[in-house]
DNA sequence: ATCAATGCAAATAATTTGCAAAAAG
DNA sequence: CTTTTTGCAAATTATTTGCATTGAT
C-alpha cells in the first residue's frame, strides 16, 4: 500500500469524524496514526501498545471506544477466527470484498478477491430468496512450503 | 432429517466415547440426547437448558466439558457469527462441507452447499501456497420476502 | 477398587461502563 | 462555557478450572 493510500485513509478517518462532530483529540490521533500506519491485521491490545508508543497515556478503554468508530467509518473491518479475541483488518476500504486464508502452519493471514466466488455466492442467495448484504469467507490451509521444507517463510514475529 | 440418521449420529457420538475410553455418565447422555434430537444451531446456554429438560441437575461445567468432545468427534461444528457466544450446529456430519446464510431479517440461519464455490476455493489456495484444510462462508443477507410483505415466515422463536 | 466425571464456586480474560476530571470547539 | 472525551476502576459475560465428591467400569 502506498503512502498516498495511508494518508488518504486516514484522511477519510479524519472527514469521518468531522461529519459525525466527533472530537480530534491527542489519544484519538495516537490511535488513528498507528490504525492507518500499519497494513497487518491487529488486536485491541496490539492496538494500544502501538497507540502507547505515540501517546503514553493512551487507556485501553479509549482504544475501545475508538475502534467502534473506526468499523463504523467502513475503514476497518472486524474479523473473527474463533479466538477469544476480535482481530481488526485495516485493508477493508482498498478491498472491500477480500476473503482470507488462514495459515495452520504460521498463523499467517493472506488476503484474496474472487469474483467468482462472489458471483455464485449472490445466485445461490438469491435462489434461497435473500439478498446478500455482506460475505465473509476464511479458509484455513497448511502451508506447502513448511511441508516441504520443515519450515514457513512467511511466519511472522 | 430422518429419525434413522438421528439414531445413526447418535451412535457414532457413542463409539467415539467408547473408543477414548471416554465414560456414558447420566449428565452426558441428557446432554448428548439434547443435541441429537435438535436440527438447530444452538448456543451452550440453550444446550443447558435442554439437558436440563432430561436431567435436572446437568451443570453448565459439564455441559462446557462436553462440547470440545462434540467437535472433537467431527459430529457437530462450532461457528462464529461475531457473537459474543459461540454457536454449535449438530448438522455437521452429514453436510461437513456447508455454508450459512444469516438473515438479517429474522435472524434465521439457512445452510448450503456449492461445489463449484469449493472448487473455486481449493484452486486460489493452491495458487497462493496453501494446501485447503476448512473453510467457513459466511453470507449476511436481507429476506426478499421481508421487502416485500414487511414479515417474514423464515422468523423462529 | 480405580480413575474418570461431576457440581459447585471461584478464576479468567476480553470487553464495557459509571463517573468525576480534563480538554476540545 | 458547553459538551465530548478521557482514565480509572469496577462491572459484565462467556467460558474455564480447582477441588472434594460421586459414579461408571
Amino acid at each position: 500500500m502506498a503512502d498516498v493510500d495511508k494518508k488518504c485513509v486516514r484522511q477519510r478517518f479524519l472527514d469521518f469524524l468531522a461529519r459525525k462532530s466527533l472530537r480530534l483529540t491527542g489519544p484519538r490521533r495516537a490511535i488513528i496514526e498507528a490504525v492507518f500506519n500499519t497494513g497487518k491485521h491487529f488486536t485491541a491490545d496490539e492496538l494500544l501498545k502501538w497507540a502507547r508508543r505515540r501517546d503514553k497515556s493512551v487507556s485501553r478503554a479509549t482504544v475501545y471506544r475508538t475502534l467502534p468508530l473506526l468499523t463504523e467509518s467502513g475503514l476497518v473491518s472486524e474479523l473473527d477466527f474463533g479466538k477469544d479475541h476480535k482481530i481488526y483488518d485495516p485493508n477493508y476500504a482498498e478491498h472491500p470484498h477480500h476473503n482470507h486464508i488462514i495459515c495452520q502452519d504460521c498463523g499467517k493471514i493472506v488476503e484474496f478477491e474472487s469474483q467468482k466466488i462472489e458471483h455464485l455466492e449472490d445466485e445461490i442467495s438469491r435462489q434461497l430468496g435473500f439478498s446478500p448484504r455482506a460475505h465473509r469467507l476464511q479458509i484455513t490451509a497448511t502451508c506447502e512450503e513448511f511441508r516441504k521444507l520443515g519450515a514457513c517463510s512467511k511466519k511472522e514475529d
